[in-house]
DNA sequence: TTTAATTGACTAACCCGTTAGTCAGTGATA
DNA sequence: TATCACTGACTAACGGGTTAGTCAATTAAA
């Protein structure tokens, strides 16, 4: 407890108080699903009570969904930069990989969110609409673009592969799924699974002679 | 409703009860997961009432752990039928994959019972041993062996991703999740989506001369 | 008639959502 | 600067509804 940092103002506090709910809902939500988390669990961990809670969100569902929105952050944004990258298709295959790999099974909070969307999906059909949009669509429409300039370019071979971009991607979904299945006891090594992903995914399109 | 069939007497009817239940349960679990659904949910799905579940299951969750069990049909059969197969690794590999296919995004049951290792992983440690015990070692152990031949063979490329077998299998799970998330909502082209895994990592394997 | 599978009412505990009441913090007044 | 009336974020306790698990009564097969 340190005591350095001054007590903030009512008025801060209050500012900050929907923030603070939702990071704390994810913790609870991601850990026990949400038919399982108790709202007062949620207000325990923030160090409030349950009543708290309903001044800021007026239901259960609400809170998640709300909580869902603020946790996941597009994906896009991260994917136009590989756009810009100069050099091969492979170089920029490898750029690519490395981005979604941060980004999706490395990243603690969209590995969770995956969870939720598997598990609690059916419950919030919008989520699952959202992380379509915002995470698989740009993704897959990522790795098609650069797969057909390869194809274009000479680069690539024309095959089946080439026109199911996801197969070219689908093992950093491996990857995600493992850590969330067996958290820490079954590791993984990233590095050297991304650098075995890249390898035969790149073997796999290149032009063969 | 057939009523040829004859009314079963009271000591089958005993003896069929267990299975009965464990298969409405399996219903009612994919469907909700473990804590949205209710005990009487399974019962009213058997036309009985919440009593008879207690009298073959002493609580809920002994209910659902034995649902699993009953519901997963070991992988390690399946795969040792590849390892009769005659061909060059190549086929074997292509054999190998419509094994998995079959059995892992195409089998429902398959594909429920990987949700809820997601979704009551947590709760339930035990299932997800068993799950990596039948269903993912015995697949990568399949996949090592046969990638393994194939290097020793000179048909493979000696790299990266023949270390690493997990990558040559995980657009599989793809298909799986893909399948959990949306359902019917959008819809991906089985055998297609398969060409085109086998014809990536084929080719990423392949020694490249 | 005997036996045992099944029922369904019941209990105890749980949890969502509500609200009357509290008190720390704020800012106007002297 | 010191006093104090007021505000509003927060709490505590509860109503209402739900559900896991129990068991005495029922019913139908043998």
């Amino acid at each position: 407890m340190k005591k350095t940092e001054k007590r903030p103002s009512r008025a801060e506090q209050k500012a900050r108080r929907p923030q603070e709910i939702l990071e704390a809902a994810f913790e609870e939500f991601t850990v026990k699903g949400y038919a399982a988390t108790r709202v007062e669990d949620v207000a325990v961990r923030l160090g409030v009570t349950k009543g708290t809670i309903y001044l800021y969100f007026p239901t259960k569902e609400v809170l998640f969904e709300e909580m869902f929105r603020h946790m996941s952050t597009p994906f896009k944004d991260v994917l136009d930069s590989v756009g810009s990258f100069k050099g091969t298709c492979a170089d920029r295959l490898r750029a690519l990989l490395l981005l979604a790999y941060e980004k999706i099974p490395n990243d603690r909070k969209t590995r969770e969110l995956l969870r939720l969307t598997l598990s609690d999906g059916t419950r919030f059909p919008d989520i699952v609409d959202r992380h379509f949009d915002e995470f698989i669509a740009p993704l897959v429409a990522a790795v098609r673009a650069l797969v057909d300039e390869g194809v274009s370019a000479g680069e690539f071979r024309r095959g089946a592969a080439a026109n199911y971009p996801d197969v070219v991607a689908s093992s950093i979904l491996h990857v995600a799924v493992w850590r969330l299945m067996f958290a820490d006891r079954r590791s993984i090594d990233g590095p050297a699974f991304m650098e075995a992903h890249y390898d035969l995914a790149l073997n796999g399109l290149l032009q063969r002679s």
